[in-house]
DNA sequence: GATGAATGAGGGTTCATTCAT
DNA sequence: TATGAATGAACCCTCATTCAT
């Protein structure tokens, strides 16, 4: 046995993320899931009661190691280093994950879990944020909050699109994301090419 | 006759634009379009190839209305205005269209052409941000571009998904935007809810 | 066209009565059944919502014409004479129906339409012969009418499930029913064999 | 150990008999026949070879406990006595069976034992009563005792499908059957209500 | 141009049955 | 014997697209 839920339980989670991640929902088949976890089609009903929940559990799985790989970054650090290093981390997450960038983008509309899971995983994130910048006195923490992370998010765009991004560019990326929040952008960073 | 394209034309556009921008690409049915636009299924396919290249067409001429509405925004202005200025445009070109979230969510996979075409949109608003930062002696312009376009981004989702936002909550964002892309987080601006 | 509903509509419908009434409702396909149409499968859907709604539709159908055939037996004659006829009719509508005894059988469980239209059918016929009895002076009507009505039906199932029931068997059978529904079982009529 | 086939063939027939019996023979699920018998579903393979034989089982039980409590209602009596008897355990059966009608109304096409099966008894039925009729005189006894046996399941179904039928109604539609039987409509019994 | 009846490929889901343990 | 995880055939229904009128 491999986790709490078995050996097919994960060969099934894992394939949906690659199925999914690769076509999107509404792309992806039930049967190609199956096929690439090595189980038959029925086997998938046996572990997910429909598509929509087998893709809230890929999601939900995925936000959940996101968010505990955040965790550590904030914590007992100055603020501009914990942004860096979260900048870092998010930035690296969707980096190596550049093959299922439509797990991200294609989502179903009818789910409610999934939806509901969704804006608390946002809020989460948000949460993390906007405490720490609370802490160190920023004003308007939520609002800041919202504003670095929509800032992560634009970047990560470029990773997860262009083919030519590199792993050390990320740093970079990161690294001037960090100074940008903290002193704007006139306060050039002595970041070079990108 | 209306436009160049005919009433007809312009009524399925309408009907589309609606319909996808309320239920994304995949739950929205062409027979629901054409019965909003007042013709026959077949109609449809008289202006449009497919499903795929109405949901272009549909994009494509939002999205060029959002460029001309940008396009004199930094124009003439100083650095701080002009960013100002663009995000009050951003913000409230959503806040108009709180209705058609789904229409930037749920967008198909297989479509190349509009895959290229959002690409090059994407690359229009980017370069107009950056030529404006360049010309005002910022230095990496296209990265600090991306990064004050994912602000906006952020930001506008609240809009999008909170049923409370109102419109004077808007410009004040779009001030908060400006003022954090400027002078970075512990410049706190004057703003005091939100 | 054909009726009022146009030619597809009948076509399906016929096969459908051939199909339900071959292998009943739960063993019949849809597919089957728009191939003995000579239409697509799509097209059944056209024209009835659901397999269920179809199997209400063909039964209807049925059950509007036993009823439309039984209407004169009754009227102006003597009591006798009425059920002798009415057994008539009633025993050679299923002997011309010797190939569909499955469409009385087999029918799904879940369609409350179809449910509610059967309990309606048993009504009006038990009605019919009801109103007669009643006309002439028989106590209890409605009793005797199931009583009547049960007998006919029993005595059908031989008609339908034996292979040798010839066309002459019907009146004489039919005859037996009036009678001992008139007399009694020790009043035995002139039949010789059966 | 309770039967000759063991404790779990009996729990699994009886469970079958409840299920079958409420929802029919397409709608039951063997996984829920086995939850109800409180055995695993693959039990259920190691005492019935299929579905089709676990339905034909469940009936083939039924109807032989009828014909057994009707084996003694005949012997030794009157005529009209032994039918007034048999109409009464005919409907009383029923009666206990309020809950069960399913499975009279939903059985498989498919299966040639069952086929086989029901032909047989319903044969046997029908002899029990045309051979007590014979003894007594009455010409033409198949068909009499088919007549007398078709108005028992008429005034039946009443029985199952009318929620307010009690049971003293029982005696009187048993009383009513008889007397018709015997003596034809003209002979109005004292039955008042019904 | 405009219609809408007709098509048919396609996929999610169910469930009787099997079999390794 | 007993289990229940696994299988996979089977089928209803949807809906983008076509085309005769």
């Amino acid at each position: 046995m491999g986790g709490i839920h078995g050996d097919k339980y994960e060969a099934i989670l894992d394939a949906a993320y690659t199925v999914f991640g690769t076509k999107g929902f509404y792309e992806s088949k039930i049967s190609e899931i199956a096929e690439q976890a090595g189980v038959a089609k029925g086997t998938v009903y046996l572990y997910f009661k429909s598509k929509e929940q087998l893709f809230t559990a890929v999601t939900r799985r995925d936000c959940e190691q996101y968010l505990a790989e955040m965790q550590g970054a904030l914590a007992n650090r100055a603020l501009e280093e914990g942004l860096l290093r979260m900048a870092n981390l998010h930035l690296h997450y969707y980096y190596k994950r550049k093959q299922h960038t439509k797990l991200f983008f294609m989502t179903p509309n009818s789910d409610p879990d999934l939806m509901e899971f969704m804006r608390g995983f946002i809020q989460d994130y948000t949460d993390m944020v906007k405490n720490k910048l609370a802490l160190e006195g920023v004003r308007q923490p939520e609002l800041h909050a919202k504003a670095f992370i929509g800032m992560m998010e634009r970047l990560k765009m470029d990773i997860l699109l262009d083919k030519d991004f590199r792993e050390y560019d990320v740093d970079q990326t990161a690294e001037f994301a960090a100074n940008l929040f903290m002193h704007g952008c006139k306060a050039g960073s002595g970041i070079r090419r990108l």
